[in-house]
DNA sequence: ATCTAAACGGAACGATACGTTTCATATCGA
DNA sequence: TCGATATGAAACGTATCGTTCCGTTTAGAT
């Protein structure tokens, strides 16, 4: 699932398209539905109805499966321009909590967070998400900067790393119910420049 | 190990603390060596040369003998006043980072946190950890309002929140190395009360 | 000094998941 | 039509799980 294959050179019959989205289901279910501790191969096999040598044909590794599962369920997060920074901030982040609580979207990126404490593959797709989603945080800053909001000589990448850091800290510890708190963080991260 | 055993209302032997003692430096050898995906009662035992049941009649399961691990090797970081708050900042987490990279804390804590992405009682360990860091960090903060150097109404709680969600951050993303993030880190997050 | 309760290390248990192999069946391309 | 390949199902040997038994050692009670 991880790359298209490539022009065939023989004959036989073809990748089951079906088995693969049904194993992927699988696994994401039960991952948000009994979490990391749960997900093994002969789950998410049973579950699909699919054979374990399904899957191993195609995911050379348990964290290759969790990375591609990872990978299918990035949505974009809603993000409206109010005219202020600081709520853009805060109500694009309070958007991302209340995707990872009721959506698996949580359970998913939580797992790979406890895979990249013992898996270079997973931690370098975590690097890469950090990165992403720092790119895309300064973009809400870049907007308020055009705005006249906030000077143009300053560099919005580390104040939308911090916010990053926070989510993801809110994530693993189990806090993302704390608005109040957020408001505090992103009202911390963005008063440099609104003072 | 937990918890100090109550008086004896019976005969017998007593625990062995030199077999607790080798199972812990076991567990954390096993960490800081191979990672916690090698971390494995049996394995814990073997290099302790203690038996299963020794271990399991002490600790109810491979979690609660990785937080014993963790709470066992936790040190204070130095922390020297240089008469900067952002200095100290930065000095404080420079020191953070290298005992990370140089002890096997970081590796402990690493395996805390994947732990801790499935099961309550180490996401609890994590919450009240975090809230140590930042009543250990704001503690900084204040030293520098008493110099005069922060404004006296400001509260320090939120910047040394999110100077543990970065730090934590670059730990589990595996980015110890950066210093030149982590000095515009710790500049951002203290600019607002020094410009 | 002897007795006895408890902890010890070692060995083995059944259970579960691993990754692999075998097999009969289904499906596609030449 | 035919041959190559993917499929699901089942079984395999291995490894670790958490538990149980066992014989030995330890230390408080008698």
């Amino acid at each position: 699932m991880s790359e298209k294959i490539e022009a065939r050179h023989s004959v036989g019959a073809k990748r089951s398209e079906a088995s693969a989205e049904a194993i992927l289901n699988a696994a994401a279910a039960i991952l948000a539905e009994k979490g990391y501790s749960s997900f093994s191969i002969e789950a998410v096999a049973k579950r699909a109805r699919a054979g374990k040598p399904t899957i191993y044909r195609w995911w050379p590794s348990k964290a290759a499966l969790l990375l591609d599962v990872y990978h299918r369920q990035k949505r974009p997060i809603p993000d409206h321009d109010t005219g202020s920074l600081e709520d853009d901030a805060f109500n694009f982040l309070r958007e991302l909590f209340r995707n990872w609580r009721e959506t698996p979207s949580g359970s998913i990126f939580r797992s790979v967070i406890a895979e990249a404490q013992s898996n270079e593959a997973a931690a370098k797709a975590l690097r890469a998400y950090r990165k992403e989603r720092k790119t895309h945080t300064a973009g809400i800053i870049e907007r308020a900067k055009t705005r006249g909001e906030v000077p143009s000589d300053i560099d919005p990448f580390v104040a939308a790393d911090l916010m990053t850091c926070y989510a993801w800290t809110q994530l693993l510890a189990g806090n993302l119910d704390d608005e109040e708190g957020l408001r505090r963080a992103v009202r911390h991260l963005i008063s440099p420049w609104t003072v």
